[in-house]
Parts: structure tokens; C-alpha cells; sequence
DNA sequence: GCTAATGATTGTGCCGATACAAGCTTCCTG
DNA sequence: CAGGAAGCTTGTATCGGCACAATCATTAGC
């Protein structure tokens, strides 16, 4: 029964995000980015970080990470700066033009379906909620 | 305020299924299928569709979509049917082997983070019907 | 100081994702 | 029936995504 409930929730967020209301390619042909290079970007924008936790956080290898950061850097929405204490890395952060960049993404990406503001008052609070906590969840166990 | 609410609600949901629980590689690796044919697959093996109907759904155009039905097709997963009624159209419905797979794939990807089964059974049933509310919002409106 | 780990970069290459143009069949409408 | 619209297919071509291997710079452990 729950069991149902979970996954049929599931199943209706992701095609919520997926297919009803996939914005992606609107931020994409905004910025002429690509979704990881966009994903790149406002990831550095809120917390400038190394190559290798880009990486990561992308889900894609390291060389890639300096693939798609070139492309960025060309741009001159991000930049390189040495890691202070170890030489080895190098931390990107977005530049003034980046974080615009981001933020422009960001409106496109973050404006959320109309049905989510049509909803009451009681309910959107109630979703924020329980989102807010289930994103929050160490599920790092993957 | 609500706005702020909405967006933020928004912002998570979208986190929750892009980021931290995107499991679109486990199920292609599963399945050796891209993910537009696997959408295309679980597409077909719920609702058999013409090739047109199923190039809007997969919002590709109508070539790519007779090459991913081929795909398929190759590996015996769905098949080609004439459209009683109108020969111009095939319809496609998924094999026996297709609906298998299409439910693998459904296993997988229908899989919610531990995080929602975790949830207080109130909390769950709140999710489950407020997004209930949001995937059927007529909100075909883009 | 030497050797092994860690981080970044470069070079290579393949595959999936698509779009676009053109052609064929079938259907519909005058 | 003629002409055009609608649906599918094939062919062509481009591009992004992304892994892998090899290389160089640093750092860290012995």
C-alpha cells in the first residue's frame, strides 16, 4: 500500500521533471551552453570547487570536467584560480558574466510548473516540506 | 513568500530526480538502451502509438523516431503493426521480450530514493496526492 | 629523497542524439 | 481523377557526451 504510494510518487515527480516540464533545452538554447556545461556552471556559481569535485559532481570523469570548464573558461563565464594550500588543484569559480549566466539558467530552471503555484496555500507549504526533507536525506548510500 | 516556496519546492524536486537520484544510467546499462529508447520502449509497451504520436511524445522528430523504433524492433522488443483504418501509419506495441524488458526498466527507474519510503506514512500520502494534483494539472500549456 | 597517490591536462576516438532533405505510399478533398 | 496533405523511411551530416590512456605537476608517506 505505502509501498504503491512511494512509488507511484516517484514515478509522478520524475515525470514532472522529465517530461512535463523539462525546461532544459529552453536554458540550453538561451545560454548556447550544453545541459552539463550549464549544469557546470551554476554548480561553480554557488560553490566555486576543483576539477576533480566537478567531476564528481557531474557524474562524468575528470577529463572531462577540464573538457567542459575549457569551454566555460573560453567563454569567460568562469576562471581557474590556484588552490591556496595545494598547488596541485585548481579552483573555478564563475566571473561577474558567469554569475549572470547562471542566474539567467537558473530563472529558466527554477520557474517551476504552474500547477505548483496554483496549489493552496496548506499544500505547497506541505511540499516544500517534506521535498525539503527528502532532499536533505544522507541517502548518499546510492 | 509562496513564491519563494514554489520555486524552492521546485528547485528540490528537480534535485531529487536529475541529481541525486538519476538512475537513467543503471537502467541503460540494464537494458544496452539508450535512454530515448528506453522512454520510447516503456512509451510503447503502455500505450501502442504511431510512429508520429511517438516522435511528439519522445519530442524528436518523426526520422529519428522510425531509427529508435528500428532499433528495437532489431533486438525484438516491439514491433511494427498496419493501422487498421489508416495504412499510411504503423502502429508500435512492444513484443512479449519488450514488455520484460520495459518492466526491468520500469523496476529500476520506478525505484524511489530510500528517502521516500522513509517517510511517515501522512508525509508519503500528502506527497502522493499533491503530485497526484500536479501531473494532471492541464497544464498542456507549456 | 624516493616512490606512490592525487590532481589536471591533452589527445584520441567512438557512439548516441538529432536535425534536415528527399522520396515513397496512402489518404483526403475538390 | 488530380493535387496536395499526412505518415513513414532512408540518407546525410553534425555535434555533444564522455570514456580511456598517457603525461605532467604536486604532494604525501616511508
Amino acid at each position: 500500500m505505502s509501498e504503491d504510494a512511494a512509488v507511484r510518487a516517484w514515478l509522478r515527480m520524475r515525470s514532472l521533471v522529465l517530461d512535463r516540464h523539462d525546461r532544459r533545452r529552453e536554458a540550453a538554447d538561451a545560454l548556447g551552453l550544453s545541459f552539463v556545461r550549464i549544469k557546470a556552471l551554476r554548480r561553480v556559481a554557488e560553490t566555486p570547487s576543483t576539477l576533480s569535485d566537478l567531476a564528481d559532481a557531474l557524474a562524468v570523469d575528470r577529463p572531462y570536467a577540464t573538457v567542459v570548464v575549457d569551454e566555460l573558461q573560453k567563454r569567460g563565464l568562469v576562471r581557474r584560480e590556484p588552490h591556496p594550500g595545494d598547488r596541485r588543484c585548481k579552483v573555478v569559480s564563475a566571473t561577474e558574466a558567469g554569475q549572470e549566466a547562471a542566474a539567467v539558467a537558473s530563472a529558466i530552471l527554477g520557474e517551476p510548473p504552474p500547477g505548483v503555484r496554483a496549489l493552496p496555500e496548506a499544500d505547497l507549504a506541505e511540499l516544500d516540506r517534506i521535498l525539503g526533507v527528502l532532499v536533505q536525506d544522507p541517502e548518499r548510500a546510492r
